[in-house]
DNA sequence: TTCATGCTGCCAATTTCCGGCAGCATCATG
DNA sequence: CATGATGCTGCCGGAAATTGGCAGCATGAA
């Protein structure tokens, strides 16, 4: 057996087992020395198994590695597959991949006849205007904001000024045509929104930002529900992206 | 990457495709030579996944592979949220209700970590303009489709102009600001569309229509490309809801 | 037919794997 | 505290697997 089904075939003893099981008897269960076991292990743990071992106990796999089976109702199921749908279609490359590719995962885990409702889903996401092509890669700047990390933008703003800028990067706005990364700016000291398909350059720092990231969305909700707006009769969700601009007010 | 890796990563490859693809392009997508996938699909199917390669077309994978697919990633988890963040901010209640619903699904079986990226994501969809309120209960619409039954519409076209009809309908065609039900229309006996804030009233009839939805589905398709476009050199795919009325042809 | 594709055998160079040993850390228990 | 069970790591040398390339055959569709 080659060292890659006994991979799998440990991680099936592994589910099997919910009492912790000792490194000796895994290691006699699957027919390898326990030194080759311990590699194993660690080469699940690599992969994102949360193998869990302690001394004088033994091997534990905590669920969270492999998609338990999910029930879902019919409509349910309608609404992840359009949601996907559009996230596959409006979305930078990176995402829509993401959007099939967790699709497909809970396809696999579904009833039969869920499957089949999820693979002959009727809602369609028309295509819409093309969408402006960001000229940096966007999972750049979802990284940078899971991570809670510093950028360095070049952005060029509504009037063709560019500028260079190191930002607090929080959050995305997906609109129909646009998208805005919207970030504490370190120059303006003060909340800024920036176009995605106008950011010309973006490095992601060393620094993470000071803030914790759900605080920054806190605050800047509230400071954009304290905005004077220009055009005060129409709700402020509602606004364009233009009327946010990145740095016209600066 | 290390083989047994690779091979996780295969699976999720064919979880993804759902049409056949050539073991050169899957090669391809795992930077590995042709020779290696061929073995890295044997090895595979002797685990036990049904993996069926037909020359001249590719492989499919056929559900039921035992090893359920590994946890999302946190890409997937923001594709997830987005898309249904998207569902529960622009389709209408009902589903809007069951992509939250679905979300706290999914959430219960994610580990720690995941059920923290997808509480915090920040990625959001901007309110975009108000869609026009339907006149009836679209959940109707969908579940007339689900079921393949007909349906007897009241619908006013664009003119003002209202109707009585009979249609199959089979699918709901999401636009920015308008939705469109699409349908075999008996009245025309041609395929139409119905804009849902149009549709004065409908009805679910107890006649469930005589072809299966994913034919119609695909005649629809072939109908749709064969149709002469009025301004031909926009691509049909990108023509506003209005360039497909519901009966300006009849 | 021709073409795209699946699939297999063979081979040499490279890489990885494996088991064994020795040693350390940690925890529970006597 | 001592002991035992267990997890975990480094090192080594021989063994085994992996890899890509090539050549060739089979099959089904256009």
């Amino acid at each position: 057996m080659s060292r890659s089904e006994r991979l799998f075939d440990l991680l099936q003893v592994l589910r099997r087992h919910r009492r912790p099981v000792s490194g000796r008897a895994l290691a006699g269960e699957i027919g390898v020395s326990l030194r080759t076991l311990y590699r194993d292990i660690a080469s699940l743990q690599a992969q994102g198994a949360t193998i869990e071992g302690e001394p004088g106990v033994g091997y534990v796999l905590r669920p969270g590695f492999l998609l338990p089976p999910l029930m879902f109702t019919p409509e349910e199921i309608e609404a992840l597959v359009l949601g996907s749908r559009w996230v596959a279609g409006r979305a930078d490359g990176r995402l829509a991949e993401a959007a099939l590719g967790a699709l497909a995962r809970i396809g696999a885990v579904l009833p039969p006849d869920l499957r089949e409702e999820m693979e002959g889903s009727s809602l369609f996401i028309a295509p819409g205007a093309p969408i402006p092509a960001d000229a940096i890669d966007p999972a750049l700047l979802r990284k940078a904001i899971r991570t809670e990390r510093k950028l360095r933008l070049s952005y060029s703003d509504a009037s063709g000024a560019s500028s260079e800028r190191v930002v607090w990067p929080f959050a995305l706005a997906f609109f129909d045509q646009v998208r805005l990364m919207i970030g504490w700016c370190e120059l303006r000291n003060d909340f800024r929104s920036f176009r995605t398909d106008r950011i010309a350059s973006a490095d992601m720092l060393e620094a993470r930002y000071p803030t914790r990231r759900a605080e920054l969305v806190q605050r800047w909700k509230q400071w954009k529900h304290a905005q004077p707006r220009e055009a005060p009769n129409v709700p402020a969700t509602l606004m364009p992206p233009e009327a946010e601009p990145a740095d016209s007010a600066a």
